[in-house]
DNA sequence: CACTTGACCTGTCCGC
DNA sequence: TGCGGACAGGTCAAGT
């Protein structure tokens, strides 16, 4: 999905728009995307007003005045895109995809009393939006693994280095897409903070001295920052709130770059399969390193 | 237990 | 133009 920057770019987005914003109707057509009771849904969800727009890791959490809250997973190729009235002026720079919404990927569509509506696109339909009581909140999986984020400041060099420390023997790359290690980072973010740091992706964590961890954590926060202030990163499917693509991938330095030259030495960026996910790397910067 | 692979889906691109 | 296969930003469950 969208990684860290874009989730919260989504959510920084909504959450601007729905605040008070009351829910008059849900229709989905895709159970998997909206596994929710209807009865649940009837009492908790329409004629509830929003309160909040929230974020751990890669989730958003919608909360209602309620005691029910929407928690959602975008995965691959979700969007939460919001439509009020702009539909209808013109000139609007995101008319083309806002015009035409719903399209075949729409799999949610939340209608507000103001004639407003936020879509839940998922061309992949890995996505899913949960209603829950929010006690149980913490009771979903992903949330009882979910580890820390790193752009939160008390997760300082020694508590990200223990963390990494207990999967010695898998490679950096791996550990880094695991959510339940550090949350947030996914396959874009984890390809530019090991190329940034000089360290190769199939390095194993126990090969790593603290030098070179903590270099890696500077830049995986560098690299997680610098994209939240250009709106995440579209590759193909990722749009923010309101439908606008992020530009991020215009700064990026291997991901999507392979065959183009390092931007450090010159060398022919690679793409590899490590984690089983397409990798970027500069095989010349980025050595494997042993003990 | 630590770690890796397949499954969940649709759409697109590339080679034959 | 069609068809098969690989691949796409994430996470689980099931495998070794």
């Amino acid at each position: 999905m969208p990684e860290l920057p874009e989730v919260e770019t989504v959510r920084r987005g909504l959450s601007d728009l729905l605040e008070g914003k009351k829910v008059m109707s849900v229709k989905s057509d895709w159970h998997k995307s909206f596994p929710n009771d209807q009865r649940l849904v009837d009492n908790y969800l329409i004629g509830s007003k929003i309160t909040e727009v929230k974020r751990r890791a890669k989730v958003i959490i919608i909360n209602l005045d309620s005691d029910y809250c929407l928690m959602i997973h975008l995965k691959m190729t979700g969007q939460l895109v919001y439509v009020g009235d702009q539909r209808f002026g013109a000139g609007h720079p995101n008319d083309s995809l806002i015009a035409k919404l719903p399209d075949k990927s729409t799999r949610v569509v939340l209608t507000f009393k103001d004639k407003s509506s936020l879509y839940f696109n998922d061309q992949r339909k890995f996505g899913w939006m949960k209603l829950l009581h929010k006690s149980r909140l913490n009771d979903e999986p992903f949330m009882k693994s979910v580890g820390p984020e790193l752009i939160d400041p008390d997760i300082t060099n020694t508590i990200f280095v223990q963390r990494l420390q207990k999967r010695p023997g898998s490679n950096i790359k791996a550990v880094l897409l695991d959510q339940s290690v550090i949350a947030g980072v996914g396959n874009i973010y984890a390809d530019e903070s090991l190329w940034a740091a000089k360290i190769h992706p199939t390095t194993l964590v126990k090969d790593l001295n603290d030098t070179e961890l903590a270099t890696l954590r500077e830049e995986l926060i560098n690299v997680l920052k610098l994209s939240i202030e250009k709106g995440g990163s579209t590759d193909k499917n990722y749009v923010d709130a309101e439908g606008n693509k992020g530009s991020y991938l215009e700064f990026a330095k291997v991901f999507r770059r392979e065959g183009k030259p390092c931007y450090r030495c010159g060398s022919v960026i690679v793409k590899s399969k490590v984690a089983a996910r397409g990798t970027h790397t500069c095989n010349v910067c980025q050595i494997k390193k042993k003990a």
